[in-house]
DNA sequence: AGTTACTATTAAAGCGCTTCGATTAAACTT
DNA sequence: AAGTTTAATCGAAGCGCTTTAATAGTAACT
């Protein structure tokens, strides 16, 4: 078996090889000024040659940096509302890249407080800076604050906080779904959510309540569900559940806060004998791809996962390049992905294309 | 906002603090013999109250290693089989994290051939050692070898360039699924399966046969479906349209190769009016979650995903440490998960929490 | 021609760790 | 008591880069 037998070539022989000095070629490398063109040209030439590649933990020592993101992610997070935030993470990942930077991904327990617990990379200088995807305690961003990284956070925000954050539209993408629905017809139109603690939940809610008083119609106390701990797929069947057996008047519509919420209170419904779209009509949001395999398929809000994790992390690498402290709150796009659980008369829809759809972003500095 | 103030404590400051020279702080870092134990001891104790961890830039350099595992996942097995893929990056994420290591998640084209396209961690000198999960071409293989880096490989292989492997005990998974199958009367079980080059679907598919086989019974060929490029969903739902519509001699029973396929042919057949299980039984492998919520829920095989994922590393860390280049091929139990999609009778199962629960993880109870 | 002002290049120091060979102290020989 | 081993500690070199300050070279201004 080969083992790497050719030694690696470091940017001595580069240099060597140009006849130039080390910190020449240093210079060409790190694209600075007060380089001839020639000069330049002659040792990208022999960079190519050489196939080198500068070294990262010899780069790192020098310049106390370590060329990696931190991507923090709680475990249930990851393993339940899965697809939503790989998909982010895919985003991130992808524009890392572009940028010359490596991410660590890490899973975890929502519950950590201590800072014993917190990833290595924190104490070892091996991030620069740090994405924080989904719901995490406000002392992990005092303390990564305090470490002097900068964060970003995804689909989460806390506003005493202020820090800069990229997250869905959600009142937009609530109130399309109740326009739709009320011009289905609708005018018992429900709620199934859960805590509202979290903040993306509560604004989903907030707008649903809001477009609702809008239409200028009515909601039943029961028609919504807002206690539930979390917003998993058990969570929306149990919420389904209490919402709907017994002989209570019924909503005709439910507007559920995500689509592991939707899928499960249709698990229920089809247990239950309550025929989905005629009995009820039921949204969701997030547009997971399970939502395309159920009977009926579901009706949602679609999120640009993607992009929310592209746009982190360029608005990461700016705040690290220029260690500016601009927070800025970005919003991407929703759109309405019309399937048949609502009951409208649809066919399928071509899937939005292009990562970057366009985005809103509001500024203000500190 | 503040800063990183106080500057972060280096070895020379343990060294200082604790009246020894940098050397011996470093003999005790590394547990390395030949040190005092009262020695020892001190130097514990002072980095304890600095807070000192070691930097790992510059480990890195004086070592010549990174602390990093490439984790290589191609893009489509990332963004459409996730649930499958991302369970096994979270076990070896979190088995890292216990050796010290991180993990560099990095998802490539398919297609791939080309070494300018391949992640520039293994032109940085920024990996110790490669995971790669799910198929890949074979010229990553030598690549990476040649780069003198240990590799494994989990759900693949490729016979001809004997590499570690860690893959799911299909053989069993597809038995138990057979013999179940004929335990509830059926003898007209067909395979949906597809291209039969992933070496995963083709022990699946050979088990069935086999296992068919010893129960001596009979096989139409038109049950049998391995022409679908992929094993997603579209790929299921298709070969189940070709499978079943048409009057000809139907199976009563479908092993489909994965749960995807499975899903796929389910909405078929729910579009179709073809009622499971009592027109046709159907069971998937993989268990992955969307299976729970579709109706009837899916009947399936369990794999240990996480562990796989541990298992990797495990592996890969010893051949790291070692340097040792003895290969296996490591096999994960799989367990049959009855459900209601195969027509037994059943009733949900406890959850068994902890990831290393040797198998019996089922159902949520609601 | 002399001073100034750049521009291009380089030598050398330093980043924080590991490791090898040297040194010293302690323990054992004969 | 002198010599020989062994155990514990340390000094210094080196890993491959960046960066600062110094130097040489050239053009521009008095």
């Amino acid at each position: 078996m080969k083992r790497s037998s050719a030694r690696r070539s470091t940017i001595e022989d580069v240099a060597r090889k140009a006849g130039l000095s080390v910190s020449t070629v240093s210079l060409v490398l790190n694209n600075k000024t007060n380089v001839r063109k020639e000069t330049r040209k002659k040792v990208q030439s022999v960079i190519a040659e050489l196939n080198y590649h500068p070294q990262r933990s010899a780069r790192g020592l020098a310049t106390q940096s370590s060329g990696n993101i931190g991507f923090i992610l709680t475990e249930d997070h990851f393993s339940h509302a899965e697809p939503f935030y790989t998909k982010i993470f895919l985003g991130s990942e992808l524009e890392a890249r572009k940028h010359n930077y490596y991410i660590l991904l890490t899973t975890v327990a929502s519950t950590v407080r201590q800072t014993k617990e917190m990833p290595r990379y924190f104490l070892e200088r091996n991030v620069d800076g740090v994405i924080v995807a989904g719901k995490i305690g406000s002392s992990w961003i005092e303390y990564i604050r305090d470490l002097g990284l900068p964060i970003i956070l995804i689909d989460y925000e806390l506003p005493r906080h202020n820090v800069s954050t990229v997250a869905a539209d959600n009142n937009n993408g609530a109130r399309l779904v109740v326009d739709h629905l009320v011009k289905l017809g609708h005018t018992k139109i429900g709620f199934l959510g859960a805590d509202l603690k979290h903040p993306s939940i509560a604004e989903r809610f907030n707008a649903y309540r809001d477009a609702i008083a809008a239409h200028r119609i009515r909601i039943a106390p029961s028609w919504i569900s807002t206690d539930e701990p979390n917003t998993r797929f058990e969570n929306g069947y149990r919420a389904a559940l209490r919402m709907l057996e017994g002989s209570a008047e019924r909503p005709t519509a439910l507007f559920a806060a995500n689509d592991a919420l939707a899928l499960g209170c249709m698990k229920y419904c089809s247990e239950s004998e309550i025929s989905i779209p005629e009995a009820l009509a039921v949204v969701g949001f997030d547009n997971v791809e399970s939502g395309l395999m159920v009977e009926p398929r579901l009706t949602t809000v679609n999120v640009h996962r993607e992009e929310m994790g592209i746009i982190a992390v360029r608005r990461l690498v700016e705040m690290i390049r220029d260690k500016s402290n601009v927070v800025d709150r970005t919003t991407t796009q929703v759109e309405l992905v019309v399937r048949e659980s609502c009951g409208a008369k649809t066919r399928p829809v071509p899937a939005v294309k292009g990562i970057l759809a366009s985005t809103k972003r509001e500024e203000f500095t500190l």
